[in-house]
DNA sequence: ATTGCTGCAAAACGTTTGCACCTAT
DNA sequence: ATAGGTGCAAACGTTTTGCAGCAAT
């Protein structure tokens, strides 16, 4: 299940950044695509072995961090020494909620984030790559969290 | 060099949460407190060790967290699977730019900023427990930049 | 007296690395 | 032909755990 468009813009990018155009790489980015919602690295290696791909844990560490760089996908860090990423593709940016007790993710947009950390950066002496804003709460209804702890 | 103040505050939460107060925990506190700017849970543990303290590295995890808990601390997560941690204390509230070619971080406040979480919480039916804002950018000056990497 | 905390070491976890082979250029 | 990418397994660094002894309540 190839997403031609997407796989477009990873050629692309591979060729000015000087790196091989390698049919594993295109195996990742096809993985990455298909999630709904966020995954870990290691998440999305045993999801290829389990489909039989020959790929190997160190190229998709390797793709991810390329698929990050041109913005295919985003790299998350909710607080937890774990790395998730979720496809960019056909989304609008945003943020997360995070629920400290049962570890629920909401994603919000509010449109007055989105110029601060551009004009942060440029206060500071920096240019800017990108944010990150987390809400750490709890669920108000407490029947429907502890649910997954 | 005891930070009686906040060993007071330490105290009473520990007896709150029905935690007891053992003289570790308060030899955790002291050395997080002399700490100017962020740092590892296991370099304070290398700390400590360093000066024939006997606080094993179980205990200063445990501590740490207990420490963050009652806003003595606060944990970071500057997105390198490295928990950091900063004393609050008579800090004013603030947020971090972190260079991503040299990791120099600098921390900044903007006003607008502060209000949003607790409005989103509510807003999605959650009690706010705290946010993170971190902003990703690369140093203008080169020459400066660079230097640690 | 009784838990719970401690020190110690070892395990766990996600991630990164070293190496020999392979393949896109 | 040759850099550079790959698969594999083992190493890495931080964090967590299991356990026996100890100490705060």
């Amino acid at each position: 299940m190839r997403n031609e468009k997407a796989a477009e813009v990873f050629r692309t990018f591979l060729k000015q950044v000087k790196n091989r155009i390698t049919p594993e790489r295109f195996e990742v980015l096809d993985a990455a695509l298909e999630h709904h919602g966020h995954f870990g690295a290691d998440d999305l290696y045993v999801q290829l072995k389990n489909s039989k791909s020959k790929v190997s844990r160190a190229t998709v560490y390797n793709t991810l961090e390329l698929l990050a760089q041109c913005d295919l996908i985003s790299k998350r860090n909710f607080g937890d020494n774990l790395n998730r990423y979720e496809s960019n593709y056909k989304r609008q940016t945003h943020d997360h909620l995070i629920c400290v007790e049962c570890g629920k993710i909401v994603e919000f947009s509010d449109a007055r984030i989105s110029d601060i950390p551009k004009e942060i950066s440029e206060k500071l002496g920096f240019d800017m790559n990108s944010y990150s804003f987390n809400i750490f709460a709890r669920c108000k209804n407490e029947k429907e969290c502890k649910k997954r702890k």
